[in-house]
DNA sequence: TTGAAAGCGTTACCAG
DNA sequence: CTGGTAACGCTTTCAA
């Protein structure tokens, strides 16, 4: 009945301003329809006693929280941070406010995390789930109003980068420069979006026939790259295409350790172009993903769902080539490896996305 | 009374194992005093129906929402990214979600934002609020469970690096090298870790009156430390310390650009130790800041609080040196400046902490 | 041990 | 235009 706890609520208002708690909420929502002066003795009253709606009660009755869940594999992992933030970013424009959830990269564990949060919301925004194609589909139909960022669930509306596009681009720069044998050193093979990078490797291969493509498995980390570095070397390649920036920063570091030029025996070039990529050394040359931006579409789908419009088809973004410093013609031809190599094995959260 | 809406509620599951609203309550609650054969009986239905309690009408009746906020300045900016991870992680061990916000740096929305998410949660991680003390103070109050980071509040715990001793590791790293002559280039004045940085400035020009310290206004971003480049080469400094790793960078690039060698002819230091400063050429030295410890320790504080536990007293967190390749010995004193040398502009989401 | 009923703080429907 | 009165979905006394 009001002073049950320490907080005011309508109806100590409505006391205040000697009408029902009806006006009072009537008044606070903006509701047209209420008496002019009763109005202002009601807005009085709730400023005077600091009285604010218990957003909680709102969001029961109303059954809308003013929430959505952004769900990330690894809060570290600076191209989800990106997508966070585009999304936080759109939706407080909107009034909206964002629940995180990291799932530590445990796919096993993320359903049953997505489920959670998304009881606690009005919506869910998926970036690059883990978990099992099957699990997902069947998991998207129960969180309905949801929206998922790179990884293609059929039925429901996606965002994405298109890593197929991207990755040929990256290829066709290199190309262009003279380059004629590359190599790629390669996500995780469960990973989607290197699954997209492997399909634009096949068009590229078609495309052009006169360019040799190695693939070479190195993972999603600044170890990896740097892991990957000696089989480069090795393979006479004159350029390699990394899964990732982070990846092509291993690369970059393992090359510099072993005294072998970047542009100028080999070329180097990455992919998502994160925040740092521009200050490596040499700076990075590498296909932007517009995290942000894909963040930011999440929260319009959203957003168009809660107005009641149909939902559109899925938006592919494509990356845009940003040309640094680590990619250069062709020159030399390298000597035919050395040692093996290994280089530095710093860790950085950040990897797949 | 049930079937509103889509979901199977409460009374469902009681309608459905022929018990009480009640009875179903205290199953899904674990408590003690249930028949074992009707508690069975609950749990079949309720799983075969795939009941989930409402978490909002929970909370409504609990008084908790088993949610935390957490509110930064700037998601782009590397030490936030940590804090908020810190948090998340330690909060979810708990059980506890973490519903976010970013202010966008601005001082003036801040005390709002906060209000309006503190409302929706059990408490709230303020992460280098940037508004003025007073108002901060006043907020503070009205937001009881709350834990404040990186910024000093009276009569409120809460938990920071210690910027002050920090520096004065790194100036004492330098002058061990044998510097003699350095420059600071300093954060926003109104930044209150600069503050604490200018202190340790203090102590240590005490400590060590044979080391000349000189300050420049700088910034804290990566183009702050470029355009701050060209005053240490003027000043004849033999070493820098950054107000962070950012505009370290800068310097670095800057540095470099001029083909001064680093850290042949200049030293370079940053602060915080971002995720990036171990890659940079040369490897940047640097005081290590715990962002995700701090956000851990931010969480049990709350923790502790929700726990019934007296609050204890502020924690200062020492940040860790960390030498690497950007700082050496003094070898040859520089050349009296030759350029303005300007550097990149590059712009990157990080600064002030 | 179980159930009925009274809220938690709002909003919305329906009379007046 | 205003004020009762039901919900929203759940937990928790209070009786039985």
């Amino acid at each position: 009945m009001g002073r049950t706890t320490g907080t005011t609520g309508i109806d100590d208002v409505a006391r205040a301003a000697g009408v029902s708690a009806s006006t009072v909420s009537r008044v606070m929502n903006g509701r047209a329809g209420v008496d002019a002066a009763l109005a202002e003795r009601v807005r009085t009253a709730a400023s005077s006693l600091g009285y604010r709606p218990n957003p909680l009660a709102r969001s029961l009755v109303l059954g809308r929280t003013q929430t959505i869940a952004v769900v990330v594999p690894d809060l570290a992992n600076p191209t989800f941070q990106g997508m966070l933030r585009g999304v936080t970013l759109a939706a407080a424009r909107d009034g909206y406010r964002v629940l995180v959830a990291d799932t530590s990269e445990d796919a096993a564990a993320e359903e049953a995390i997505v489920r959670e949060t998304r009881q606690r919301c009005d919506a869910v925004v998926l970036c690059s789930p883990r978990m099992a194609s099957d699990v997902l589909i069947a998991a998207v139909a129960a969180l309905d109003p949801v929206v998922v960022i790179n990884r293609e669930v059929p039925g429901i509306p996606g965002v994405s980068a298109d890593y197929r596009v991207g990755i040929v681009e990256l290829l066709e720069h290199l190309a262009t420069l003279g380059h004629r044998r590359l190599v790629y050193a390669a996500g995780s093979p469960s990973s989607a979006s290197d699954a997209a990078r492997r399909a634009g490797l096949a068009d590229f291969a078609l495309a052009r026939p006169d360019v040799e493509v190695l693939t070479v498995e190195a993972g999603a980390t600044f170890g990896d790259g740097a892991a990957a570095a000696s089989v480069v070397v090795e393979s006479g390649a004159t350029g390699v295409v990394a899964f990732n920036d982070l990846v092509a920063m291993g690369v970059l570091a393992s090359l510099a350790a072993q005294g072998i030029a970047v542009p100028a025996e080999v070329s180097v070039v990455g992919f998502d172009d994160i925040p740092f990529a521009a200050f490596t050394t040499p700076a990075l040359t590498t296909a932007a993903v517009p995290v942000g931006e894909l963040g930011e579409l999440a929260w319009r789908r959203l957003a168009a769902r809660f107005a009641g419009e149909e939902p559109e088809g899925d938006v592919m973004l494509r990356p845009e080539l940003r040309v640094r410093a680590s990619s250069g013609p062709v020159r030399t031809v390298i000597s035919p490896a050395a040692g093996a190599g290994a280089g530095a094995g710093a860790e950085t959260g950040a990897g797949r996305s």
